[in-house]
DNA sequence: ACCTGAACACCGTTCAAGT
DNA sequence: ACCTGAACACCGTTCAAGT
């Protein structure tokens, strides 16, 4: 044993991803461990650290290829409409498809708390900002009455308050009885937001 | 040994809790562990699930203690403000507050995910739509021109927003350069969001 | 250089046996 | 009835040793 080369580091490294992936869609977060890793890839533990610092780097690059996908996916379903409110509806509408057929894998993208001072990686923050990138598109015909930097800082709110509600929603803590579908309250949102931002020189 | 006695159960039960609190405000979710647990309390590890379920079991039960103290926060932070806009940027304010100062307890209140087909108990949930309420109460003036109805579905609009602005600040996924404050964002968000809802009728 | 396998220090959960 | 302690089936991580 050892040295079997049979594949290059990269190649491990993919194999990996892969199977995480896997893994985390079937059984969730807490079904992921380094043991169940090693043998869906044929290679024993010790391999897995040679390749990746620890369990939790393999999390994070799992979640970047996550983002990857959820970019595409929102990106493929935007940009057809004729107002920065259906524009953005339409991307928020996405949002909730997509937590809801991944949702393992949604869910993992915002687990991973960092602690002790530790921050997430730039490559990781610049992934999280193309995302916020399409929202800053769809409202780009503000840009008309309002300065670039006002636009981004309304896209940065909306966003995080369509996570929200999509969050709450997923995890159960908005089941009340006679409570709005998260595609109704994002629509409510996004509607008398833009309506208050629209009319805010009349003050 | 055996037979000792020394507590009932329900002194059991809150011991655990307690020490379950401590250990999560000190290391973080993850550092829970039922065999640090029972070394606390002074008991072996078998009469932790005599007591509870198991070690979920515990986690909901210190998070609905955590429901309740966040609760008697936002309520004595909350209802001195003369507009409903003003209440609720209070509220927003105490609520942004307690996720910082309580951070990993708060943390622990949303990393629960129910899987399988499990729901959060009726006794969680009621805690969960307490807050709501306070919200609610809040907007109660608004209750003048809309029906009790609407103004229940912008509470719960308005704070799934609140909650994901905070959530992504505090766990870092809008760490972007020249962003705004939390407290900045939730002000954004609830001014032209009343701004638009109070204007609906001129549409 | 690459990979193994065993070791270390942990886990959650169960349950026969002791008093 | 109450509690123990040992067992079972797992963990993440490290690293000397083998080829």
């Amino acid at each position: 044993m050892a040295r079997r080369n049979d594949h290059s580091r990269e190649e491990i490294r993919s194999m990996v991803l892969d199977a995480a992936e896997k893994i985390v869609a079937e059984e969730g977060f807490k079904g992921l461990s380094a043991r169940k890793l090693a043998s869906a890839i044929d290679y024993t533990v010790g391999t897995l650290y040679h390749v990746f610092a620890n369990l939790d780097d393999i999390v994070l690059q799992v979640n970047q290829r996550t983002l990857d996908d959820m970019y595409d996916w929102l990106a493929a379903r935007s940009g057809k409409a004729s107002t920065p409110g259906d524009a953005l509806l339409a991307l928020a509408k996405a949002y909730i498809a997509y937590s809801e057929t991944q949702a393992n894998r949604w869910n993992m993208l915002f687990d991973y708390v960092p602690g002790n001072g530790n921050t997430l990686s730039d490559d990781y923050r610049l992934k999280v900002g193309r995302v916020f990138g399409l929202v800053e598109a769809s409202l780009a015909p503000l840009t008309n009455r309002n300065s670039a930097i006002e636009v981004q800082q309304v896209a940065r709110v909306l966003w995080a308050s369509v996570h929200g509600i999509c969050m709450l929603k997923i995890r159960q803590r908005m089941d009340f009885v006679g409570g709005l579908s998260a595609e109704a309250m994002v629509h409510l949102l996004i509607d008398n937001f833009l309506r208050g931002f629209g009319g805010k020189e009349a003050e």
